[in-house]
DNA sequence: CATCTGACTAGCGTCAACGCAAGTCAGCCC
DNA sequence: GGGCTGACTTGCGTTGACGCTAGTCAGATG
């Protein structure tokens, strides 16, 4: 098998991860809920002032992203105050990692303005700034035009 | 100064990427038709039934679309037909692909049904499945506790 | 026991996204 | 020159996202 662009017509996006990907974080505030999320954020207030969104519209979201799986409500204590809840993040939601840095590239390069980007994620090791780059299971870098797209087990073919 | 997530409040997102880039593509229409523009689709017909949406609706997306630089529209003419245009990426558009391969690695992981993932990105070279994978500028692969969150040029503190 | 704080819920009104149905418009084709 | 096709536009009505204001509720504190 080539490339499926080949013959676009004769296969469906009835499943496509991109689109179910979308149907759980692709709103703006779902995406700056889960950035929050992963700048450390935890608490029900932080999250409303940090995000920048009403408090009915932060419960309705963060109850989705509950039931999506994305994060957990815990339980904790703080000495001398009364047990709460706090948001955090599951495996699903902390691998949401390299579509956020591949959105914040994207932009940083696009969308900055002529200050230059606000912050900047480097490499704890090195200090140098990270990158969501391509690459495959090899490890060879992978350049934009170097991709092919082909059929995977869960491929509806059109009739 | 460190990590920036230690003292969160000190600053502020105002002109956050991320914000920015899902201003731009935040919506799932809009990043299905940049799917379809990255597939190879180029005319108006063939987005409205690839993607799903109505008419009226992809006609808006696709102007905001070009609004925004992600997409040109060119004139062309195929052999006895009358000239026509289609929607070409521009480089903007183009260099969402690492976006969107970050989103179907997670959809494929976390949202896609018992057969499997549909389609694959594969190096065309090698064969293996591209993933779209942190490392820094030195080339490390960067592990998603290995990030470090730091100021910017135009990072904006608060008062 | 009244108060206070953090974390919500309830009830509006507004605005944007989208579907559906129908109309338009430009030019090749017969 | 009347149809046909591709690419839209116009005009509904519906649904969902969100802001605002106000109310609730649980438990430590005074």
């Amino acid at each position: 098998m080539t490339d499926l662009r080949d013959d676009r017509d004769a296969w469906s996006m009835a499943n496509c991860s991109i689109a179910r990907a979308m149907d759980i974080v692709g709103s703006r505030s779902a995406m700056l809920i889960m950035r929050e999320a992963l700048l450390g954020t935890r608490r029900f207030d932080d999250f409303v002032h940090r995000v920048g969104l009403g408090e009915p519209a932060m419960a309705a979201r963060l109850k989705e992203l509950l039931a999506a799986g994305l994060l957990e409500r815990i339980p904790y204590r703080e000495p001398g105050q009364r047990t709460r809840h706090e948001y955090q993040l599951t495996r699903k939601g902390r691998e949401l990692l390299p579509v956020i840095t591949a959105l914040r590239n994207w932009g940083d390069t696009w969308a900055a303005d002529d200050a230059g980007p606000p912050v900047l994620a480097t490499h704890r090791e090195c200090g140098h700034r990270v990158r969501a780059a391509l690459r495959c299971e090899l490890g060879h870098d992978v350049d934009e035009g170097d991709v092919d797209i082909v059929a995977g087990p869960g491929l509806i073919r059109s009739t």
